[in-house]
DNA sequence: TCCGACACGTGAACC
DNA sequence: TGGTTCACGTGTCGG
């Protein structure tokens, strides 16, 4: 069959338009071994899911301090294809920063994979780690900061007092 | 030749052994097209060079609050192969404050491509942009968050007068 | 000459 | 039966 012999010759241009794609985004020439080409995309995907799974630890405690963290590998995706990231918040403790964190991320469609919520003297320190859609992952990250940014403003502003109300550090060993 | 057909042969084995190793990384099964396993890594690391050039902008003007935020997309490289982030700092200025951030900079092994400063009543931000070295990148990560934390405590507890100096937010839109 | 990598056409297997 | 994908062996070019 004719048809076979051609069916077959564009199923190989579409693999190689692939692969040449590819060697356009990797640091190599256009030169490189097919072989090679793929063993240093392996290399690339396997240290996303490496930092993936390094990205877990971050501190717990509040601190005396306001912090704002927002920590994305850029290529750490649940089984279904979804952004993950960690977004962390310490600042003064305050009745509705829950109901605005929890409106914040409804706003953005952001799915809640897992929180943690600690507390001390006054003071909160909120993790969470969240799924956001591949399409709008950038800018689910940036508006993320950004309200988190407004958020803890908000906390300041409102209630000036507590600013310096936090525990001495010393004492935190 | 018979040297000739076994030789093919392993090359074959060495390039499929690559495509079941991204198989078995990527989300798909064990089933699905060459053609389009190969597409679905473009698209991933496309998305990394996407998020490269997207992580560029951050707030520049100092804050009243305290703030530390250390951004990374964890696949953006340099054209040298290291991961390259970006971190931000703000607080109140104190003349020994570059000097610190340097040695910290220095202690970590951290080039810094870019960094922008600015002070506005009394406060002062710090944007950087640094590259990690690929194998210590994570670990780069944490610590330069822990050490600007630590630097912010410096500047809060050697000069705590000044910690509610800075400008009225109304006033600046 | 030999060796490595590639494209090609073909038969087989699977909806 | 076609349509599609794969593995295989072979011819060829370059070092």
């Amino acid at each position: 069959m004719k048809n076979h012999k051609e069916a077959e010759k564009r199923r190989r241009e579409r693999i190689n338009s692939h692969l040449d794609e590819l060697r356009t985004l990797l640091p190599c020439n256009s030169k490189t071994d097919k072989a090679s080409l793929l063993a240093k995309v392996v290399q690339r995907v396997k240290e996303l899911k490496q930092q993936t799974s390094e990205i877990t630890e971050l501190e717990t405690v509040p601190s005396e301090t306001d912090e704002i963290t927002v920590l994305s590998t850029g290529g750490d995706y649940g089984s279904d294809g979804r952004l993950v990231f960690k977004a962390s918040l310490c600042c003064e403790d305050r009745s509705d920063l829950i109901p605005d964190l929890i409106e914040i991320l409804n706003s953005l469609h952001l799915k809640t994979l897992k929180a943690e919520m600690a507390t001390l003297g006054g003071r909160t320190r909120n993790v969470l780690v969240v799924a956001a859609d591949k399409e709008h992952s950038i800018e689910s990250i940036n508006f993320l900061q950004n309200s988190l940014k407004s958020l803890l403003d908000r906390s300041n502003s409102s209630d000036r007092s507590k600013r310096r109300r936090g525990l001495d550090r010393r004492l935190m060993s």
